[in-house]
DNA sequence: ATTTATATATAAGTTTCTTACATATACGTG
DNA sequence: CACGTATATGTAAGAAACTTATATATAAAT
């Protein structure tokens, strides 16, 4: 598993993620598909996760649906109707964030080369 | 900028990185070239900084070297012999976690497709 | 004279996550 | 049948990482 360090604040915006496309789930199936989808890099645990889903109903992002199946009490969680336009911004966000961490490992940071800025005014952009 | 918990544990690999491509930096210059490579996106405070880069330091990761420029005082951090081992480490996982990330937001996560995952043996690979 | 840029640093407080604990049913295996 | 593993949800204490506010000091620009 990647050093663990690394997830901070990814939690929340992977699970609105997983809840805009699959439109609904429960807890422990979330931790399932995180686990997957990652290949086992990323392993959300049920003290992470139960929290965010709780703080999430709370602040009206995500409601609830209580059935039982085989005699256990499944809880499935989905988008609220504001929360569908809270979810689409935070993933906007997420993902210019990632494309802007990939920018650290690109040649030279994808800076200009310095002393190349400028031919008869033509400007190198981003690689 | 964006969502400031996106940061998390995000910084200091940032700073390896950089220590990593440029040989020696001050705390102040790795500020700006933070921001300018992430063109706004990541504002690297002061508050956030000076204690990763003194961590670091006391970990034996980098060493210091304090040079009066100009009448002020400038500390450049550089990696250690040992520090540059940890650094490699450190942003390949760094990398291969970015990678993870990226897949979040692929067609169906990049998993197989259900009901087709089996073609006479062909199985399938990541998207 | 005042603001902005350069330069380093600490401290209080908050958020976020980890680790450990608590509870309960179902299923497979020796 | 006992035991472990999988399924399922949850809380609480603690650690780690970051934000915000504060402090200090020089140089350059307006």
């Amino acid at each position: 598993m990647a050093s663990n360090d690394l997830l901070k604040g990814m939690l929340k915006p992977i699970i609105l993620k997983l809840l805009f496309e699959k439109g609904k789930m429960y807890g422990y199936e979330i931790t399932q598909l995180v686990s997957e989808i990652s290949a086992g890099e990323i392993e959300l645990t049920f003290g992470a996760l139960y929290p965010i889903l709780h703080k999430l109903e709370q602040e009206g992002v995500v409601k609830t649906e209580s059935i039982v199946i085989n005699n256990r009490n499944r809880i499935y969680y989905s988008l609220t109707q504001t929360g569908k336009g809270k979810a689409k911004e935070k993933i906007a966000e997420f993902e210019e964030f990632v494309q802007t961490l990939k920018i650290f490992f690109k040649p030279n940071f994808g800076l200009k080369i310095s002393g190349l800025q400028n031919f008869g005014g033509l400007q190198l952009a981003r690689i």
